[in-house]
DNA sequence: TTTTAAATTTAAACTGAATCTAAATTTAAA
DNA sequence: TTTAAATTTAGATTCAGTTTAAATTTAAAA
């Protein structure tokens, strides 16, 4: 009768996004909670997913392709994808309140999240491509 | 031997995206093809909706959901979603170039593109939702 | 406590967007 | 022409994510 919060698997799944120092996706969750021994049904780790993405506690990012990927740091930010190798760095400089509040005004929206991704060639792959 | 560019089926795909006032699917796509009578094979489109973004004609968006949408319009820009109706607007105030002089010097990356989504609830449900 | 009803977890089937394959077709240039 | 590379096609395949219905757990009332 009562909603219940941090269940046992939910808990389960948030340690992982929160002990990860990437951006696992479902399938990596479910690995990586494999390999601690626990056994947590597909279904599970996604109403979960859905589950603390919903109470904010992280973060869902749609980078490439179709496959969600997840994010525990604590504020929003944005990300930046290296579309050589894939690899996936935070970007931590925010966006200026002013642009936001342009932008508000001028689409009349209440806004209520942002997802800013950029794309480009990291400095490992821009070394080693050396030409061009 | 030679590569080719914009062949019969990619011209096609490129006007139904130019034509276009909404941010269309592949389905989309294909279902408008079919009512103007052309046949495009389902891969097809796909290999050329791929085309015409890596020719940098047509933009593609990752916006709610599994599946893409494309935008015939010229300038890349944000996009901003409603969470309640789903519709699409695009926010035509461009970031400051400030913030993304900040982004390529912290993070080291070339950019080479930028995908900004904000997230909200646009005028027409948020009058109509009264409250709150 | 015990009972009850709502919420959650589970396994397995299903969905649907996108990709892959191999064959057929088209095209550019020799 | 002839040839070889590029493209199109139909259909099979993949795979992330959702749905289903049954089993389980939980909170709170009795």
């Amino acid at each position: 009768m009562t909603k219940r919060n941090l269940t046992a698997p939910r808990k389960l799944v948030y340690d992982i996004v929160m002990q990860a120092d990437d951006h696992p996706t479902a399938a990596d969750i479910i690995d990586r909670l494999k390999s601690q021994g626990q056994s947590v049904a597909y279904a599970t780790v996604y109403n979960s997913l859905r589950y603390l993405t919903e109470e904010g506690l992280i973060h869902e990012l749609k980078l490439e392709g179709k496959t969600s990927r997840y994010d525990g740091r604590g504020e929003d930010h944005a990300h930046i994808v290296c579309t050589s190798c894939g690899r996936v760095d935070e970007v931590m400089v925010p966006p200026p309140a002013e642009w936001l509040a342009r932008v508000v005004e001028e689409s009349g929206y209440e806004l209520t999240e942002e997802q800013f991704i950029f794309k480009g060639v990291c400095p490992a792959c821009r070394t080693s491509k050396q030409k061009n």
